[in-house]
DNA sequence: ATTAATTTCGGTTACGTACACGAAAGATAA
DNA sequence: TTATCTTTCGTGTACGTAACCGAAATTAAT
């Protein structure tokens, strides 16, 4: 049972009393705004540190009749995987949760094989006037662009699944891809035998994305390397996306080796997952990304042996509750939030939250 | 983007000019408290239905002066371990989040070696005026009893930790524990052969929270069954927390076997790693729970190979969260929130959020 | 010294809801 | 009918902060 001391919560009023102005003149420093002669400042600041005054904020956001509005800009749910579905499903939570704070979410979407559609709806985000951008900066020069925009226009910018370092964002929300290979290879070693051969897959359309992948490749080598494995490490991109595509180049990379072990380095395992069925394959270990639906159908089944996910709901969620935090509680942020590297097997997987 | 219809944000003002009425009588049917006719309240309702309105949570925590009570049970951080301090820390964090919502949690610890203490701070909460009760039922009668009194007084309640089915508490937070035997049994899988001994560590003294360990040792062994798996599974209770106890049963328990892997079903795991080190005994795969320095640090030597966690600190912050939104927000809880099971390596520790 | 311009500050209302208090309307009794 | 009691409802103030508007104090210009 605790006993500590109970502050006494003040509030501007008390404040104004011990300086002995008014509550409008204590208001105007708590927001420095002009019109507070230098002593007066001092000694309102000198109580307010005393005091250790905490605005109330339910008071505050109830008062200011501005509503904030924040916009974010992610890749539309496509038919071809939607992995999208997750952050945007943490981004509605977060706005139902903050809606009667005054806040609002304008959505923007673009096509992530159209880098067109992503500039034009960054345009549309700054012509719009927004107090704060959450960004998957899936295409890099066309983000960078986009963010001299926001910094010109003195609006923050949270990034979200994948990172642009060194733009100056309030902060990235996401994976850490090399450590999210090296933990693949790591559970890929129980899996495996010395002299066993491994496979890496990458499938990805567009360049950009593909240069993520390439992270968490090199993470996944560093680790046999690390560790004096020797096993034979064989790997394909696959620029098609469409599973005819995959099954074609599944078949010739298979052939004439003796492969005990899929990596593959995206959400895009159940492709792969399905030609091994498909094509009567059994006998070999698969390791991929991402809670999605066809992934788990084959987890469940057991073609796939460990899947890696990031949280991506929260990713989305945490995103927007960070621009909040930001510009409503004038909190700052973590400069890099590295989402936990999670393991999902036929065993857990129905106790995983996104 | 989206282009929704915009739903004018409706309040108890527009309700009562609707009605016909004043605010105060919308504000009467609001909390249906008496002294409106039946007429006047039926119309008062549809109006309300009609327009959808939600009331603005600020104003109403602001306009409401009363404070809500929230009280906790929890064991005390001992220094045999200190895992429950991990639910207190959540319990503080939502505890900072919603304080100046006017929600003040009282904390009461007891001693899990001891009954008696138990029962009494159980009493001091009922002394004691409060509006809700989060509870670690370690001892079930006791708790059964109390749980009478929180009842007759109308007292919500939450468990925390582990559950007591059939109690009607508003909620359960926590592990499932068969579920957790059973993934830490599909792991060890990976790491041995069929061949392979292996030992089932039960490290508890109180016979309650020993009840606990029995459920993740029958989902253990469960796997083995339904995977026909046929090695020898030991096992050994040891009943006395202490590093030397731990030690001579371990000893006794290893010799004349060849023992090659070790489930220590809860968070004592590295007095198990700890007797494995100094006696120089390697080749020995070692799985066990929770996320404490300790484990950590042996995890990180290889000594443990790997750690089940289900995140204790959002465990408790939810456990208060369930109160605030059920007492605050009038939202309903799920009855029964399992936390995700939770796989921890060498490679991922660093990523991990409790 | 007087006026004008500027800086500094206080009074006041508003945000959406809760609730005490008292007034009006209706019901009952004489 | 009038008096009394009960039910039903409206007025007003408060919660802690934001911000407008105008007043007082200070400074600058004449």
């Amino acid at each position: 049972m605790d006993k500590d001391s109970e502050k006494e919560l003040v509030g501007v009023k008390e404040i104004a009393r011990r300086a002995k102005v008014s509550i409008a003149t204590v208001d105007r420093v708590l927001h420095n705004r002009s019109g507070v002669s230098e002593k007066t400042k001092a000694k309102i600041q000198a109580i307010i540190e005393e005091l250790d005054y905490k605005p109330n904020i339910l008071a505050r956001r109830l008062a200011s009749k501005k509503v904030l509005n924040l916009a974010i800009l992610i890749p539309a749910v496509s038919q071809e995987t939607d992995y999208w579905n997750a952050p945007l499903t943490g981004i509605i939570q977060a706005e139902e949760e903050i809606a009667s704070y005054g806040v609002k979410v304008n959505k923007y979407f673009f096509d992530q094989n159209d880098k067109g559609s992503f500039v034009q709806q960054a345009n549309f985000i700054v012509d719009s006037n927004c107090d704060g951008v959450l960004l998957a900066p899936m295409f890099i020069e066309e983000s960078k662009y986009f963010i001299q925009n926001c910094i010109s226009k003195g609006i923050p910018y949270v990034f979200i699944n994948s990172d642009v370092p060194e733009q100056n964002s309030l902060c990235y929300i996401g994976p850490n891809l090399y450590a999210s290979g090296y933990l693949a290879a790591h559970l890929s070693g129980f899996l495996v035998a010395d002299t066993d051969q491994i496979l890496i897959v990458n499938i990805s359309k567009e360049i950009d994305n593909h240069h993520h992948l390439l992270r968490k490749e090199e993470g996944f080598r560093e680790y046999f390397s690390v560790n004096n494995r020797s096993n034979d490490i064989f790997k394909i991109d696959i620029r098609q996306t469409a599973y005819e595509s995959v099954k074609a180049s599944m078949q010739k990379a298979l052939e004439n080796k003796n492969i005990k072990l899929i990596f593959v380095s995206n959400s895009r395992v159940s492709s792969v997952a399905r030609f091994l069925e498909e094509s009567h394959i059994t006998g070999l270990k698969v390791i991929g990304f991402d809670f999605l639906k066809e992934n788990i159908d084959f987890l469940k089944k057991g073609t796939i042996d460990f899947l890696i996910c990031q949280k991506p709901i929260e990713q989305g969620y945490k995103g927007i509750m960070t621009l909040y935090n930001y510009l409503v509680l004038s909190l700052e942020a973590e400069k890099v939030y590295y989402m936990p590297i999670d393991i999902i097997t036929k065993e857990n997987y129905l106790y995983y939250r996104n």
